[in-house]
DNA sequence: TGTACATCAGTGAACGCGCGTTCACTGATGTAC
DNA sequence: TGTACATCAGTGAACGCGCGTTCACTGATGTAC
């Protein structure tokens, strides 16, 4: 049973991590400061540090906060189509990662750019956790589509050691079957979906293209269809 | 027939670019101040303003430069591979992406990422230019895959006015018979360059993969067996 | 129910820092006679 | 060749700013009797 202050407490402690993520989409990653922060709560700068030991360890905690968030939603994307469609669930976690960043291009930025200057991520990685969920994520994906996908890969040549023994192990005892390329070619299906989506958040995409929604989709349309799918 | 003066004045002004360079090398983009660089050149922060303007002055001729290094390259490395190998020269293209990335990381960021805190780029971008010439450099290499990548392509709904105006119309006149979708088809590749060599050096790529060079060769001869080459 | 004490969230002032930018100036370099 | 003047690159001090972080404190909230 929690007291009432404990409750308090997490309430300004998640009152902290929202105003920063709004301070971060409205003011790009300059804004986010502790001053800032505590200036839109009508609170003192050193306040902050009852809930956060440092600056950076609450960035490090937005971070986690908002991978975990992106993978959430991918993750329910894909779990909206059956399990009898590879195709559709590869395609829709292709368009859930675009439509994310999107509508979140501050928080992609933080994820996948620079997060805010001077920030010092602790070592590891400051989401792995979330990270790791995406990548297996992938992994899963691409195993659905291997019986198909197989005939269409290079794969003689491509052996464990190239990855991370880590993720090979966690691999190899959810899916016994599937070989090294496999393990490749999810790692080149998320280079593939975050590329397009990177270009346009970064703005790089605009002045081409009209219709960046419409290109990415046929990119992923490109990426089953080259699954044999 | 240059004085002595404006010689001084150039080789100074390019010795700013290059500390600053440096700097944001050695220091990621924190370390890219006025102070900085005259720190380092002893001088003082307020002789600069003989040379740039304002800071986001010279970070707009730097992002410039950086680009048309990068550029210059790239279509160095393509160029290489002779015309009558559209396939070698798309890899080429790819991998001297890559390797300039992977070089010169501090830069890749400085282009394709937030360049430096407070940073604003002028209307139109700060390195249109080259951004400019990448693009063509890329529909270039699209229309000479393209005889052999149409059949491999779904292209009968993409239509012009998915694009922009003035890319449309430098594309149409250089290159008459090709397609809207072979348009498309060149963003998307690069795309496909970009997304991993963004998740590597963003340092996305090391906690999975040991060999991020072997992964990108892989994705680069994926490319160019889908488009049938 | 009322009082005495302990907890602890938040204050406000201060610290030292580095930043971009301005400006009156100095002193060396160049030019004209 | 030598002198008088003009140009102009760079100085150094100052401006106001916002930042992260520390710390002695206040005053409200909770707890124990």
């Amino acid at each position: 049973m929690k007291s009432r202050r404990e409750r308090m407490r997490e309430q300004t402690s998640e009152e902290i991590k929202a105003i920063a993520l709004r301070l971060l989409a409205e003011g790009g990653p300059d804004a986010v400061s502790l001053r800032g922060i505590a200036r839109d709560m009508g609170m003192t700068a050193g306040a902050i540090y009852g809930y956060y030991a440092t600056r950076d360890d609450l960035i490090t905690t937005l971070i986690s906060d908002v991978y975990t968030a992106l993978v959430d939603q991918v993750e329910a994307a894909r779990d909206a189509i059956s399990v009898e469609d590879p195709a559709g669930r590869i395609v829709a976690w292709g368009e859930a990662v675009r439509d994310w960043a999107i509508a979140h291009p501050a928080e992609f930025r933080l994820i996948y750019g620079d997060p805010v200057p001077g920030y010092q991520p602790p070592p590891g990685g400051p989401a792995v956790a979330a990270e790791m969920r995406a990548c297996t994520g992938l992994v899963g994906l691409t195993a659905a589509a291997w019986p198909h996908a197989e005939s269409h890969q290079t794969i003689g040549d491509t052996t464990w050691s190239e990855f991370d023994a880590d993720l090979v192990a966690h691999v190899r005892a959810v899916f016994p079957e599937l070989p090294p390329a496999a393990l490749g070619l999810a790692l080149r299906m998320w280079g593939r979906m975050h590329g397009l989506v990177a270009l346009e958040v970064y703005g790089h995409l605009i002045p081409q293209s009209r219709d960046p929604a419409k290109l990415f989709h046929t990119e992923m349309l490109d990426l089953v269809r080259s699954l044999g799918l």
